[in-house]
RNA sequence: GGCUCCGUCGUCUAGUGGCCUAGGACGCCGCCCUCUCAAGGCGGUAGCGCCGGUUCGAAUCCGGUCGGAGCUACCA
C-alpha cells in the first residue's frame, strides 16, 4: 500500500490579458479545496508563449488573488521546494523530459505539415479535419534524413495508445474517450520550444500535484495528459497521475462562454465599480456550488468549512450581474460600520471628494463626517462606488453642490414658499438644538402641521437643496451631520434658484 | 463531420426512488413600513426538454430522442 502523500492542488494561469472571472472562479475552487482539506495550494505561471504573455498581466494576476484573499502556499513570489514556478524559467526541464520521451519511444519526431495531413485524409476518402494521422510514427532513418536535408524541422508528438482511456472525474464521474479518437499530439513547436501540452502535465508531475481542478474547456485534453503522465511514471519522473475534476463553464449573455471582450468578464471592472472581495468570492462560489439548500450569503471561512469538490454541479453557470450585486449588497451590510467607512474612502478619494484613500490619512473632519454618515448609507448601497453619489454632497462646498437638473425640474412651483417657511423655522432653531430629531419636529410643525403639506411634498425641496438629489440619505440626519450653517446656506441658495422664482 | 460534456422556475441552485401538489435565492409584481431611496416584513409570479422502460411509486434509475456547449492548432 502506498503511503498517503499530502494532497496538492494548483492554479496555473497564463498571463495573457486581464484576470477573467471564470479563471478566478477556478482559482477560488482550488483554494477552497486546499483550505478545506489541508492540501497545499501551488500558484504556477504558464508563460510559454512569449507572443501572448506579459509582465503586466502577471502582476494583475498577483493583484487579483491578493485582493480576493486567495493566498498560496507555494509558487511565484513565495517560492517552495519545486520551483521555479514560472514555466519560462523551467525550459531546461521540458527539454530534458522531451528527450527522454523520444528516447524511450513515447514520443517521436513528426515532419508533416498540416496541409500534407489534410491532403492524405482527402486522398484516402476521409474527412479532412480528422487531425494528425500518425504518418511519421515509424519513419525510416532515410526518410528522416531526407526531411532534415530539405530543411524541415520536426515537432515532437506523443504516441497515443490504441485503447479507450477512462478516468473518474471528480465532478462528473467516469468518463471514457474512445480508442482512436485522440490523435498523436504535438508537445513541442518545430525548433523545440515546449507547448502547453507538455509543460502542464510535466509540471503537475514534477510538482507532485495530486488533484487537478480546472475548467471544463480542458476536459478534452485530459486523455492526452493521462497518456503523458503514464509515460512520465514509466520514466520514473512521476509517482502517479493526478485526479482530475472539471469545473463548469462560466457563461455570459446568450449561450456562450463569458468572453474576454465582455466587460463583465474583467475582474477589475467589478472592483472599480465597488464590489467587495467578500462579495465577489461569495458570488463566484455560487457558480457551480452551493453551501446549503436555503442559504447563499456566506463568509470565506464558511466556504472553506463547507467546500467539497464532490458537491460541484457540472452544468454551465451563467454570470448574473444582478445576483452578484445582490450578494455584494448583502456582504456590504454585514461589514462593521467602521470597516464600511474605511472601504468607502478610496472610492471617495478617487472621485476627488476627500483628501486621501487611506483612512488614517484622512482629515479629522472627513473622518468625522464619514463616521456619522456611514450608518446612514450602508443599508442603501449595493456597490462601494455608489458612495460617490450618495455622500458627495457632504464634501462639496455649500455654493457648489451639484443639483440634479431632473430633481430641480420635479419640484412644484410652490416650493419656494415652502422653503421660506422652512428657513424661518430652522433659523429659530439654535446650533445647540441642531439634531435630527429636533430638525424633524421643527420642520413637521412648520410645513406639515403649519402649511398642511404632505410630508413627501414638504421635504422634497429641502432634500434637493441640501443634497442636490431626489434620492439621498435620510434628510434630517444629513442636515445634522452637515451642520446648521451649511444646511441653511444650501436652502437659501436653492431658494434663489431661477427655477423657483 | 468526429469526440466529449451538459439538460430542475427568466437566472443561480436544493433535490441521490416515496419527506416534492418540487425548496431557497436573484429578478419581476403587489402590499406594509416610511421624509426620498434603500433596507426590513408579508404575499404573488414561474421550472423537472421530450418519448418510452424499470418500479407499488420517478425530477431522481435505464434506453432513446431533441436541444445546448466545448474540443477537434507547431494557443493555453
Amino acid at each position: 500500500m502506498l503511503a498517503e502523500s499530502p494532497a496538492r492542488v494548483r492554479f496555473c494561469p497564463s498571463p495573457t490579458g486581464v484576470p477573467h472571472v471564470g479563471m478566478i472562479r477556478t482559482a477560488l475552487f482550488n483554494w477552497a479545496y486546499a483550505r478545506h482539506t489541508g492540501a497545499t495550494f501551488v500558484f504556477r505561471i504558464e508563460d510559454t508563449d512569449p507572443a501572448r504573455d506579459s509582465e503586466e498581466s502577471y502582476l494583475q494576476l498577483l493583484d487579483a488573488l491578493r485582493w480576493l484573499g486567495l493566498d498560496w502556499d507555494e509558487g511565484v513570489e513565495v517560492g517552495g521546494p519545486y520551483g521555479p514556478y514560472r514555466q519560462s524559467e523551467r525550459l531546461d526541464s521540458y527539454a530534458l523530459v522531451a528527450r527522454r520521451l523520444v528516447e524511450e519511444g513515447f514520443a517521436y519526431e513528426s515532419f508533416s505539415t498540416p496541409e500534407e495531413v489534410e491532403a492524405r485524409h482527402l486522398a484516402a476518402g476521409r474527412p479532412p479535419k480528422l487531425g494528425y494521422d500518425g504518418f511519421d510514427r515509424d519513419l525510416t532513418p532515410e526518410r528522416r534524413e531526407a526531411y532534415l536535408a530539405e530543411g524541415r524541422r520536426p515537432v515532437l508528438r506523443v504516441r497515443m495508445p490504441d485503447e479507450d482511456i477512462t478516468f473518474t472525474d471528480l465532478v462528473r464521474g467516469e468518463i471514457t474517450f474512445k480508442a482512436g479518437s485522440v490523435p498523436d499530439f504535438a508537445i513541442t513547436r518545430a525548433g523545440g520550444r515546449p507547448l502547453y501540452t507538455l509543460t502542464n502535465p510535466v509540471d503537475d508531475a514534477l510538482m507532485r500535484i495530486s488533484h487537478v481542478l480546472r475548467g471544463e474547456d480542458l476536459l478534452s485534453s485530459t486523455p492526452r495528459q493521462i497518456v503523458l503522465h503514464r509515460a512520465l511514471i514509466e520514466l520514473g519522473l512521476s509517482e502517479a497521475a493526478p485526479a482530475f475534476g472539471h469545473l463548469p463553464y462560466v457563461m455570459g449573455e446568450g449561450n456562450k462562454k463569458l468572453s474576454k471582450r465582455d466587460p463583465e468578464s474583467d475582474l477589475f471592472h467589478h472592483r472599480v465599480r465597488g464590489f467587495l472581495p467578500e462579495g465577489l468570492v461569495n458570488y463566484l462560489a455560487l457558480l457551480g456550488w452551493s453551501i446549503a439548500p436555503d442559504r447563499d450569503v456566506f463568509s470565506r471561512a464558511e466556504l472553506v468549512a463547507a467546500f467539497d469538490i464532490a458537491d460541484v454541479n457540472p452544468n454551465p453557470a451563467r454570470f448574473d450581474l444582478k445576483k452578484a450585486e445582490a450578494i455584494n449588497a448583502a456582504q456590504l451590510r454585514l461589514l462593521a460600520v467602521d470597516e464600511f467607512a474605511r472601504r468607502v474612502a478610496p472610492y471617495l478619494h478617487e472621485a476627488g471628494l476627500v483628501s486621501a484613500a487611506d483612512w488614517d490619512s484622512l482629515a479629522a473632519s472627513e473622518r468625522a463626517v464619514l463616521t456619522a454618515a456611514a450608518p446612514l448609507v450602508q443599508p442603501r448601497m449595493t456597490l462601494l462606488g455608489e458612495a460617490i453619489g450618495m455622500l458627495g454632497f457632504f464634501f462639496a462646498p455649500d455654493d457648489a453642490v451639484a443639483v440634479e437638473p431632473a430633481a430641480l425640474a420635479k419640484l412644484p412651483v410652490a416650493s419656494g414658499g415652502w422653503l421660506d417657511a422652512a428657513l424661518g423655522a430652522l433659523r429659530a432653531l439654535g446650533a445647540d438644538s441642531w439634531r435630527a430629531d429636533s430638525i424633524h419636529q421643527t420642520l413637521n410643525a412648520a410645513l406639515v402641521d403649519g402649511l398642511g403639506l404632505k410630508p413627501r411634498d414638504a421635504f422634497a425641496p429641502l432634500r434637493v437643496a441640501v443634497t442636490g438629489r431626489r434620492v439621498s440619505p435620510p434628510l434630517f440626519e444629513a442636515m445634522e451631520i452637515l451642520g446648521r450653517e451649511s444646511s441653511l446656506a444650501r436652502i437659501e441658495r436653492l431658494r434663489r434658484a431661477p427655477e423657483l422664482n
